[in-house]
DNA sequence: TATCTCATGTAAGAGGTTACATGATTCG
DNA sequence: CGAATCATGTAACCTCTTACATGAGATA
């Protein structure tokens, strides 16, 4: 519901062409909060630029083609507009947390730290990348900006820990108690081996 | 790319309708990492019946009529080799870290303060509801699930702290300083006032 | 008796991705 | 000179949400 949004925002910037604004969400610090992929950016442009909220800077012919757009005024009204607006609270989907809650005994606990340890490794990356940027003395980051990479930081950290913390109680076959007062993972276990068992009848 | 798969799993704990399936992810603990809808469980039920992965379970009439579904032997097999497969990192989007991105000192930020308020109070609020769900006396939690629950609490716990540091540095003005090789801030607000300007022009 | 919760379902369409087609320029 | 990068764009398709329609049973 804000990809326009997000366009006029990294506009806000400098002056972007559709290229550049994917490389912004797909190299670079915009892509930790926002994704967005060609199909939906070339378009949007042209949407934009007939809705009257971004114009096409013509170039002097550095041989290359290519259209760098800029904010109007009424762009530049339209994203402050919606930077005021109460942003919706992020809606999360996160597969491994989805597998890790239905996961049950009697599949491999090795196959769920393999998991882990991946999720860790693209996390340990994004860290990285994260705490490298800032001071990598070309990229621009406002002081507001900061703000969000201060959040990413502490949040890729307390993943980290999480994982750490998973990782060994999965190895040491410590997992923290849940609850579980109908029996139900009794229950879940023993539908599931009669649907085995009704399969192997066959 | 995996409602289905995540029917399947919460089919896994037991048989449900698609009632309860929406309530699951609507006030439940997979609500955390999942999400979907009305117009996409129903449908999806259909097909998941029709290719042979869940059936449904005849009620001897309580008077209403629903219907439960259970999982086949070849149901039971596609979810757990979903188990198995890597999970996708997870995709973000954040609108409040996108704002805050691309705020700037002319957009006054006790509305970012305000924003951020906000966002408080509904991690607060999910917060208080993943410590007390595990230990409600009838909520169904695995150990595998406690440590998914662990996860939530973490995350969120680094969050309000990320939000107390923040709403602190926006109030007292002492925000941590980016990095601006290009004096891009003072690039952008002449930008934009130029613009304004050219508007109040016409 | 009215409202809430339980319960099933569909139609329309917003929103997005993937994959492809195309070509220029730069770099090793 | 070949590969990588810069650059624009579209078509087909999926996925999912919103909003609506409908009604029974429980509860206050």
């Amino acid at each position: 519901m804000s990809i326009e949004q997000s366009i006029l925002a990294i506009l806000s910037f400098w002056p972007s062409t559709g290229y550049d604004i994917n490389s912004e969400v797909e190299h670079k610090a915009a892509g930790l909060y926002w994704g967005m992929s060609y199909g939906s950016i070339y378009p949007k442009l042209k949407k934009l630029e007939e809705e009257g909220f971004i114009y096409p800077i013509e170039q002097e012919e550095k041989g290359r083609k290519k259209k760098l757009y800029e904010l109007t005024p009424k762009g530049w009204e339209e994203f402050e507009n919606w930077l005021r607006l109460p942003p919706a609270y992020p809606k999360v989907k996160d597969e491994l947390l989805m597998k890790m809650s239905t996961w049950h005994e009697d599949i491999e606990s090795s196959i769920l730290i393999g998991h882990l340890l991946k999720r860790k490794e693209t996390t340990e990356d994004l860290l990285e990348f994260v705490k490298g940027w800032p001071t990598n003395g070309i990229s621009y980051i406002s002081n507001f900006g900061m703000l969000s990479i201060r959040y990413a930081e502490i949040r890729l950290e307390a993943e980290l820990k999480w994982i750490e913390e998973s990782i060994n109680a999965l190895e040491k076959n410590q997992l923290p108690k849940g609850q579980d007062p109908n029996k139900n993972t009794e229950k879940l276990l023993a539908r599931r081996r009669e649907a085995i068992q009704d399969e192997k009848g066959k």
